[in-house]
RNA sequence: GUCCCCAUCGUCCAGAGGCCCAGGACGUGGCCCUUUCAAGGCCAAAACACGGGUUCGAAUCCCGUUGGGGACGCCA
């Protein structure tokens, strides 16, 4: 029975380099019907909070990588929380003490320093000098009574090699001689991370351990600590590293790096989670037979096609482009009405939309057509249509691009002609906003874009946006609902025609 | 510094000795479509880090060099 795990310290934001980790070990449980176990690593009280965890506990199912136990939802190996397992901690700490495979050590820092600073300037690899490997545990038990608090060390024994078969890297060799004997249980006698892991990974009876190349050397270290308390080591297997475009740790000065920052942009789901999947893997050599759509998959035939050792074993650059263009597509597979409720928050938070009402919402959907295909995220969407709820000449007379549009020939005459048509016309639809446009067209003699272009400006204010023939009835439609809608106040076209027209100061013809 | 890991287009991958003067995707450039901006369609440019081996034959195996990354903590 495959068991992995993913075990975060709820110490900030899940980062999208652990996310990726924590879907690489979901797709390889989801494969092979194996157990995914969710643990918490919150030895670090200082750093450690509660907030973060439900944050990160969030972002892992919005990304809708489910768990089979964890801190939430319970099971056999519990509890899944380190801090609720210290018991555990203290009673394997001791079984490694009175088996002589560990001691106390109540070196300071200061001397700790010193030592790793002569390793370091001597050329040597920085370890514990072993000054107090010799203490008879009834010299240590005198020190304790007298009131110190030491350090438990594990014994690495030396001048040995650990090896083990890493499913991506294949043999991994370490020399002991590299490491020195390591803490394993602080002077406030909460455990040391490593022993912690072997512990838990050992009774969760975890039996593969997927995680960050960063861990590979911590990975002999473990392996030693399983031999000394008489436990099988699982599997290992070390995912490399994702990364910023200049090949330096992914991080803030990158743009948006944890699973939140890209939910709240817009992101949907699914299109990072592809994304993700494809930084080190390829679906490809799993069904070689289908090379077509091979790399816009859903989770659960990623799940399918997903093999550890083919993950690649070098490290992968982060590519906002293409996550932003696989957005676009899953935002284009989307239903509408999903969408819609997916991007209402933007439409509020812009005050396009400030009540929640199946009439807000049909509207929503309505204007969607507009937006998806042509923006890359659902924030954009509401950007996109933002000339529906925003109209102001004063303010579009102050763009370039605008005024660009109005200094063409005969732009002006558009102006003025399309205020005069629209102020005796009723309300526009596709239909009648054609025939208006044609009716402008023969009294102006301005055809295709010198007609249209600033006819574009009049309605929208905008010299760019969707086809006007998709953007004046949704004026239209907008500007007929009434304030009970919850959607922001609407201005109609023939308004917008008088006011533009008004503000440019053309008279008609 | 020491140890470990890594090395195919700008980026992510395919390639497990001849199928490769290297294939796909994102991005880029061009063309088409088009009343605008996008989107979309088509086409194109673009890589086996370097040096030695092994072999009839190497992107694929071995060694070295260079380059990149990681670790060396009472952080995880």
């Amino acid at each position: 029975m495959m068991r992995v795990r993913f075990a975060p310290s709820p110490t900030g934001q899940l980062h999208v380099g652990n996310a990726r980790t924590a879907l690489f070990n979901w797709l390889l449980a989801h494969g092979r019907d194996g157990t995914f176990i969710l643990r918490i690593e919150d030895t670090d009280a200082e750093r450690s909070t509660r907030e973060s965890e439900a944050g990160i506990l969030d972002d892992l199912r919005w990304l809708g990588l489910d768990w089979d136990e964890g801190p939430d939802v319970g099971g056999q190996h519990g509890p899944y929380r380190q801090s609720e397992r210290l018991h555990l901690y203290a009673s394997y700490a001791n079984e490694l003490l009175s088996g002589q495979h560990a001691y106390s050590c109540f070196c300071t820092s200061t001397r700790l320093d010193a030592d790793r600073q002569a390793d370091l300037a001597a050329g040597r690899p920085p370890r514990y000098h072993g000054h107090c490997r010799g203490l008879s545990r009834a010299e240590a038990q005198a020190r304790i009574d007298a009131g110190e608090r030491p350090v438990v060390r594990f014994r690495v024994p030396q001048g040995i090699e650990v090896r083990f078969r890493d499913l991506v890297r294949g043999e991994v060799i370490f020399n002991t001689d590299v490491i020195g004997d390591f803490v394993i249980v602080r002077s406030d006698s909460r455990p040391q991370y490593n022993f912690a892991v072997v512990v838990d990974d050992a009774l969760m009876e975890v039996s593969h351990v997927i995680r960050g190349e960063d861990h590979i050397s911590n990975t002999p270290r473990q392996i030693l600590l399983y031999r000394a308390l008489g436990f099988a080591p699982p599997e290992f297997a070390h995912l490399s590293l994702v990364m910023g475009p200049d090949h330096t740790p992914l991080s803030k000065r990158h743009g948006a790096t944890s699973v939140t920052e890209f939910r709240v942009r817009g992101y949907l789901p699914e299109a990072l989670v592809n994304y993700l999947a494809l930084i080190g893997w390829s679906p490809r050599g799993a069904a070689p037979e289908q090379a077509e759509q091979d790399e816009l998959l859903p989770i659960d035939e990623l799940a399918r096609r997903f093999r550890i050792e083919a993950v690649g074993h070098s490290a992968g650059i982060f590519d906002p482009e293409k996550l932003a263009w696989m957005n676009r597509h899953y935002m284009k597979a989307a239903a509408p009405s999903r969408l819609a409720a997916e991007a209402l928050r933007y439409f509020t938070a812009r005050g396009f939309i400030t009540r929640r009402t199946d009439a807000a919402m049909d509207y929503l959907v309505s204007l969607l057509p507009m937006a998806v295909g042509s923006v890359d995220r659902l924030e954009e969407i509401a950007d996109r249509v933002r000339f529906v709820f925003q109209f102001d000449p004063a303010a579009s007379l102050a763009s370039p691009e605008v005024l660009g549009v109005l200094e063409e020939p005969g732009a002006h005459d558009v102006v003025a002609a399309l205020a005069e048509e629209l102020a005796s016309a009723g309300r526009l639809d596709r239909e009648t906003f054609r025939a208006a446009a044609g009716r402008v067209r023969e009294r102006t003699g301005q055809k295709g874009r010198a007609l249209f272009h600033p006819i574009r400006v009049v309605l929208t204010g905008e010299a760019g946006g969707p086809e006007l023939d998709l953007a004046v009835p949704a004026i239209e439609r907008g500007a007929e609902l009434p304030a009970s809608s919850g959607v922001a106040r609407v201005t109609g076209c023939r308004e917008r025609a008088r006011l533009f027209a008004a503000a440019v100061g053309v008279r008609s013809a």
